[in-house]
DNA sequence: AATGATTATGTACATTTTGGAGATAAAAAC
DNA sequence: GTTTTTATCTCCAAAATGTACATAATCATT
């Protein structure tokens, strides 16, 4: 039997004088607020009440021990609007992680509508390239890139992340186009040391798949670092689609074997396993399937 | 499932960083504490705690709801403590009700010693000889003297209470004394109208009912009244012992019919159907019974 | 990297509690 | 004196409870 409720019942007989008004007011019959208060003074080994089937009258500890409860069942309500509240208005912290070089480009684009629709949302963002332990460091969110999501966490994936094989024009000119990719081993290549393997680039091409282990001469964690290193003539980098697109676009960086067909990664939120996902995150995680969804799917324009 | 004990296990948990140290320290299974937070996660309808098989963090609703909680939590232990102590210290009101005349007379006596022994208690008593509603007056016990207690409370009887005939030895000088129960109807007679058959006096003789419907010239309800119209000569009184004893030891009274049997009263203390009666109360209704006792008793010297 | 210990939780189930229905007793109104 | 209303008792079908067993996950140890 729920103590709040027998008090909650004594309280309501205590005002109305009257058990069988005390039922209606709280939807209750008057058998069970009777057994309620009944309840409340066996377990306080004490009378509450003096009664007779027509009259009702508090006992000395009962009006003690009313003032008391009063205070205590507002504040018991105010802990569920509280909680009511906060789950109605789209507000509040919202703690999310995401690597270095997708959160300050693409991922902070798409934020941007976000914040702004929602003023209330208060966004933390820890941008990191090493991996980090979303409970223990307290987060609520995680962007991540890659093949596996972490499997405590759930994965909603966001969206395709292809790698693209990309070079400047510059090193292309001095050091020749590859025709295929057998022809790779020859160049200086420029491995993502992000994804679990690095040195070993799987190609696709006519059909056929190619597993190339290459002796990567320069590693990076940071694709973003990778892209500009490849803008400076240093080699031919694959990078995940979103680090190099604007270069492609602009002409500063010429794809490599684009007939082929590379890895492809996902973009996926990690979040916790609770039953109960804050409305916030929700919503934010569906505001980034949206936005990023078809963006980097492969053979689109 | 207790509210108030979800929120406890929610409150230990928090506080231990751990489901199996809240456990152990409120004495309940992991799994019953893993329930019960579930429990309240599932009612409030959002995450409270963050966790992994070796980890919890509270959620941001969740620390907001422990700091309201805490003090909750507070109050309802003081809530309890409030009545345990109230009801271990013989303390508080005790608000009684008797005739006008035992009340102020062997009552009083009866309770000097009590309310020395236990100076906590604060006793408002009623004399009055009409009738009392104890629930409806707020009152927690009435001392009755009559045969029939008032059916809808507890009866206790504390003594016996018979009722003799006197008379003055003016009187008795002036009108003779009865020889026999018969010879009363030549008398005066002081009938006490608290008595449901006042003017029907039972007596036996010599293992013989004598049942005189007498014409009372005198009826009044208060039993003292009576005696001091005994003492002026007026006629031959029926009253309760405790109303005449002094006089008849002092001779101011004599018996009159002393061989015969009257109609034998109690002395009763009646209070509320309650399961649970209050300890200061039930120490006075046995301390009652203890002075009373025997003391009026017929066929003692 | 594999193994063991510990923690949190899911599922099943015997037991206990719950809340309603029917009945009873008492008190007040008529 | 009778009727109506109120409070409560008892019984019981249904629901909830708390434990036991098992599982999965995480961290420490080897």
């Amino acid at each position: 039997m729920d103590r709040i409720e027998t008090i909650r019942a004594f309280v309501a007989v205590a005002q109305e004088n009257s058990f069988t008004a005390a039922g209606r007011r709280l939807g209750l019959s008057t058998k069970l607020v009777s057994k309620y208060v009944r309840h409340l003074e066996q377990r306080l080994e004490t009378q509450l009440f003096n009664r007779t089937t027509r009259s009702v009258a508090l006992t000395d500890v009962g009006i003690s021990y009313l003032e008391r409860c009063r205070p205590i069942l507002d504040q018991i309500d105010d802990l569920d609007s509280l909680v009511r509240e906060r789950q109605s208005a789209l507000a509040g912290p919202i703690r999310l992680t995401a690597p270095t070089g997708f959160g300050s480009t693409r991922l902070t684009e798409a934020l941007v509508p976000f914040l702004q629709e929602h003023p209330q949302i208060e966004l933390a963002m820890k941008l990191t390239d090493t991996r980090v332990a979303l409970i223990e460091e307290g987060l609520d969110l995680a962007i991540r890139i890659g093949s596996l999501p972490d499997s405590t966490l759930i994965a909603r994936k966001l969206s395709d992340m292809p790698m693209v094989l990309c070079a400047s024009p510059d090193y292309l000119e001095r050091r020749g186009r590859p025709e295929d990719p057998e022809a790779l081993a020859a160049h200086s290549c420029l491995a993502d040391s992000n994804q679990p393997e690095q040195n070993v680039w799987r190609i696709r091409s006519q059909g056929k798949e190619h597993v190339l282990k290459l002796d990567a001469a320069i590693q990076c964690n940071a694709p973003g670092a990778l892209a500009t290193m490849a803008l400076g003539g240093l080699g031919i980098a694959r990078s995940p689609l979103y680090a190099v697109e604007n270069h492609l676009e602009a002409g500063r960086l010429e794809p490599v074997l684009p007939d082929c067909e590379t890895t492809v990664l996902g973009v996926y939120a990690l979040y916790p396993p609770n039953r109960h996902l804050s409305r916030r995150l929700r919503a934010l995680i569906d505001h980034l399937a949206g936005e990023f969804g078809m963006r980097w799917s492969p053979g689109l324009p």
